[in-house]
DNA sequence: AGCGTGACCCTTT
DNA sequence: CAAAGGGCCACGC
């Protein structure tokens, strides 16, 4: 697994677009890995440089957010770069699915 | 080197 | 439609 990959694809994602975890592995060359990548972006410190609030579940729902706010700030940014949420769910999310991440069910 | 844990995902009740 | 089960992988101890 190389995490600089995941890392690298997941800076690349543009804003106002979002994808999952799962997608960003197989992206990565790692099929199933969609765990693992959720430990990475954890692992991954605060850093600005790689947008990680734009990673959702595959079903639309936010997942996880290492910050104390946890979800809420994970909102609040999606919404700042005009990603609809509801019930902690993404709005429009095959609309606003990353293009490059096909993998919507 | 092995074990436990978790920011996941899919299939089956 | 909601809940439960089982299977992924990466990381820290």
């Amino acid at each position: 697994m190389d995490r600089d990959a995941v890392y690298e694809l997941t800076r690349q994602i543009p804003a106002g677009r979002v994808t999952t975890y799962g997608a960003l592995a197989a992206a990565a060359g790692n099929p199933g890995a969609a765990r693992g990548v959720g430990m990475l972006m954890h692992t991954n410190p605060d850093a600005p440089r790689t947008p990680c609030h734009r990673v959702v579940y595959s079903d639309g729902r936010l997942g996880g957010y290492g910050a104390k706010e946890g979800t809420g700030l994970k909102v609040e940014r999606l919404h700042a770069e005009g990603v609809e949420v509801d019930g902690g769910r993404v709005k429009l999310f095959a609309d606003r699915f990353f293009a490059d991440f096909k993998r919507i069910r």
